[in-house]
DNA sequence: GTGTGGCACCTGGTATACCAGATAGTAGAA
DNA sequence: TTCTACTATCTGGTATACCAGGTGCCACAC
């Protein structure tokens, strides 16, 4: 007879982090009569906690970027500034682009085939017509070349800088052109990771990640200058 | 009548961080007789604060990867494998490099100079003399570049990851030949920064971390292999 | 009507008490 | 002697109480 061991470590600071978090995430921050303050009594009288764990997990959540807390003030969700979004796209085209640098040379072929079935759903044309699904895929597609870079590193944090990306794209996403765009510039990135090809592969995801970059800067609109 | 607003917000919480920050980076982490246990009522009792906020404090730590907390069992200060260095490593390169492409295109020609004057201090032939103090220099000018590239993320996120070194260099650096390669590739950095030449200087500075990748991979000992 | 002082209440910060799992030492039974 | 079972105690997890700064309303004085 087997048993798995229990996991014990499980506890309720890790319940409330993923509600919270995914609570967070729902939100739409950028809405005009956001409500971005949060009441420590009250959440912890709606989760049915007291408030000493639930303090660690905003700990945990202002030290990710996600929560601002005012000594005395209140606790607000973190509205980010377009420089600040702009910056977050830049360190992920770094990460990135050296995690398609290392891909190129360790990951498996099965893997990367993987990549290609992501893509193969998107033909040029129809991309544009289901952008919702399309931009879920896009994620996991960039995911994915951060998981076969076998840098586990550069996966964690470049999820980090993900979390901030759900408003963003709401906002962001959205022009026919930029996703058949989006579709060439993954065939290319594969190809050069089939030819096993570092230099290109890198240049490619990079100049990938920082076309985004561009188009957030120029069509971004904050709440406050609409 | 001028008057400057006093900062309130530090509180309890921001000195115990700084206390025990400190103290874990200069602990000997990978020492034999490591003590790595921490035991939260005694902290409490000698920083003369209640586990509260000390508490809060730990949550950060390990957060940032330098603590690893077990319900009921204690608290320990992370061994980082050999893995996870050279992840680290990888990831920081990823981050520079990035930082030193931005900087070729948007340092002021101020800020490229003063990074001259940092190596200025040293010449190949001295560097090897005083280590220690080379060593120190070293981090400023890697971090000079992540702030000359006017992308604050970039400098932060490598923070994170300086952090760990401490305790790597300890083990890692030392070698003659090593630091006057060292020197000569920052002066070949800084030459491609002086050519406003953003592909060369990100490949040298990418290059440049990932050879101490290598040395780090190749001379690492772990204290239990030893 | 205007401005000032003060009070009531809201917030996050901190201290303390108690809980349950983990552990090791010891006494008792086989 | 050896194995088991109980218990004392240590740990981090959680709940609760209290503290002090922040805010805004309102009465009162001018």
């Amino acid at each position: 007879m087997k048993l798995q061991p229990i996991d014990t470590s499980v506890t309720l600071k890790d319940h409330i982090y993923r509600r919270l978090r995914t609570a967070i995430e729902e939100m739409d921050i950028y809405a005009e009569d956001a409500d971005l303050r949060l009441d420590e009594r009250s959440l912890a009288e709606q989760l049915g906690v007291s408030r000493t764990p639930l303090r660690e997990v905003l700990v945990k959540l202002e030290q990710e970027g996600l929560l601002e807390v005012k000594p005395r003030r209140g606790i607000f969700v973190q509205q980010k500034s377009l420089e600040e979004i702009l910056e977050m796209i830049v360190a992920w085209a770094a990460l990135e682009s050296m995690a398609a640098r290392l891909a190129a040379e360790a990951a498996s072929d099965d893997e990367i085939a993987s990549l290609r079935e992501m893509a193969a759903k998107y033909s040029v044309t129809k991309a544009g017509a289901e952008i919702s699904e399309y931009s879920d895929d896009n994620i996991r597609f960039h995911r994915r070349i951060l998981d076969i870079s076998h840098c586990s590193l550069l996966r964690t944090m470049a999820d980090g800088l993900f979390v901030h990306m759900h408003a963003v794209r709401r906002q962001a996403m959205g022009e026919e052109d930029r996703v058949a765009r989006s579709v060439a510039d993954h065939m290319g990135i594969i190809e050069a990771l089939e030819a096993r090809d570092p230099v290109v592969a890198a240049d490619r995801v990079r100049d990938h990640t920082m076309r985004l970059h561009d188009h957030v800067r120029q069509f971004w609109r904050a709440p406050n200058e609409t």
